[in-house]
DNA sequence: TACCAGGTCCTCG
DNA sequence: CGAGGACATGGT
């Protein structure tokens, strides 16, 4: 079911070649193929914290400013007053909160392992998530996309856009846990399958099943319960 | 104009 | 536990 699921959404939106990194004016050079630096990876991680609740569109612009500060950096980071972060990532909403968020990471990535991304993500995979999560600011989202995109190991990322699709597909899961088992219960677990096909979910979820979603352009209306009924009414 | 966006934490019943 | 509020900008 999910397999099926899945070949529908590639053939329909393509490849997506995921996490989009940026750089000031360009996506990162050699982002294909997963993030090869220190930089990269912390760069991810920092993305994935400023996107809670808000569009990619305006955690780009936050990215941007860092990068134009030389801010992606553990040590950049904790060495900036809050304040200061906190107006260089204020296109991303919530820019207190968030400054705070970026600092308690970094602040805890330098006292638990040793300054340094490679130490955390040589952990286990669960050590690993159970780490993430013990930081103020980091939920299972937040983690599961770090474990994925930035440490690149097999953790499936749910999110609002994964509940609504397959809310409306049918399925009867309602928390972020039992969403996660039935999606690594039923597929194979690869890191390149896990990535591709959770941006395929934002893809569509974009897309296609918006609040007011579009049943007569989707891929999957004739397996989704929405889909079927909006279809027989129209 | 409202509503929405790749959540998380805190409080209260 | 589960619901409800706080946190905030920018696009449609």
């Amino acid at each position: 079911m999910l397999l099926r699921i899945y070949e529908r959404l590639k053939k329909n939106h393509g490849p997506q070649r995921w996490w989009p990194v940026t750089r000031p004016g360009r996506i990162h050079p050699g982002y294909d193929g997963g993030p090869k630096t220190g930089k990269q990876r912390l760069e991810v991680c920092i993305g994935a914290i400023l996107t809670q609740n808000t569009s990619w569109r305006n955690v780009e612009k936050a990215i941007a400013e860092l990068n134009r500060n030389r801010a992606i950096s553990i040590k950049k980071i904790l060495s900036t007053p809050q304040q200061k972060l906190a107006q260089w990532i204020r296109s991303s909403g919530y820019y207190n909160e968030k400054a705070k968020k970026l600092k308690q990471f970094c602040s805890f990535l330098r006292k638990k392992h040793n300054g340094r991304l490679s130490g955390l993500f040589a952990l286990d995979d669960d050590v690993l998530r159970r780490e993430l999560l013990s930081v103020n600011g980091i939920g299972p989202e937040t983690a599961d996309s770090i474990i994925l995109y930035a440490a690149e190991k097999p953790a499936f990322v749910i999110d609002a856009y994964t509940m609504r699709i397959f809310n409306r597909i049918g399925f009867k899961e309602k928390t972020y846990h039992e969403m996660q088992e039935r999606f690594m219960r039923s597929l194979p677990k690869r890191t390149k399958l896990f990535q591709e096909y959770h941006a395929l979910i934002v893809q569509h979820g974009k897309g296609i099943c918006r609040p007011k979603p579009l049943c007569g352009e989707c891929c999957l209306r004739n397996v989704c319960r929405y889909g079927k009924r909006a279809m027989r009414r129209a």
